[in-house]
DNA sequence: TAAAAAATGAGAAATTTTCTCAGTAAGCTT
DNA sequence: AAGCTTACTGAGAAAATTTCTCATTTTTTA
């Protein structure tokens, strides 16, 4: 995962933002998680993290950096917040609908593609996040 | 886009779904729509259709559209629901971080050798959540 | 056309998200 | 390092969204 704690949280520092006790937990819930969360699931560990972080400032952490473009709300059979990856690594996450497990997936060269057709598209990308939901090997 | 109102109708038919009124205007309302729409905005452009729809119904419907993998909810800036390209087609849905616009990208053969590497894999996918965070050719 | 089953809308209930505000902590300035 | 300014905080209230319930209506089957 190339996101990282200190990379997020330069980006928060540069763009004007704090960097605080409780957005530092919350950035850190994310990175070290392996799905997608929902905000009371990041609150938790947050909390595990830094001793008081109320659900108010996950909300808020979520916002700055989805509008920061690191972050982003992925919606398919959960309803979590997972990091986008940057530009050129195309990250994905494979969950599995029946026992609820994650892979992760590097598909570098698909983002290669489809970086091709960006340009037709005249869309400049900033980030993104990839999550597909199946079954995986054990479960089918 | 592929999706037209017979083709998704039929789909509810198949699933073993009866195919009423009200299920037929949210459908329509969807297909008529150039970008996602949240279910407040469908509900009310499924009226103009046929004269009473309930909120309840748009869910519901929706709820059916997304499990058959022909809808899904498209969440970053806005907070829509967007009809999907069809089962097998890799669609990319890409989000305007400045107009909160959303496009949607046929990207099948970018995504040929993601497929593959889901087939070594061995995971079966069911759905996919592909969103692309960027601008759009006019607001940049 | 009648009976059985599924679906409906409206409003209630539950859940999620945003807002408010008095107290706290970050990061300048010195 | 201490003080000062201002942004940030958690908690709970408020608002908004989503799901549930149920008496009634619509669809389908026979």
């Amino acid at each position: 995962m190339a996101n990282n704690v200190e990379m997020l949280v330069n980006a928060l520092s540069e763009a004007g933002y704090r960097v605080t006790q409780p957005r530092r937990a919350v950035i850190e819930a994310l990175c070290r998680a392996r799905r997608s969360l929902d905000p009371e699931a990041i609150c938790t560990r947050a909390r595990n993290l830094h001793s008081a972080v109320g659900l108010a400032t996950v909300y808020r952490t979520l916002d700055m950096l989805q509008a920061l473009g690191h972050c982003s709300r992925v919606q398919i059979g959960g309803k979590g917040y997972a990091l986008t990856c940057g530009e050129s690594k195309m990250h994905v996450h494979l969950v599995c609908s029946h026992c609820m497990g994650v892979t992760e997936l590097e598909a570098d060269d698909a983002m290669a593609n489809l970086k091709r057709k960006l340009e037709t598209a005249n869309f400049k990308s900033q980030a993104h996040a990839i999550e597909l939901v199946g079954l995986c090997a054990k479960c089918q």
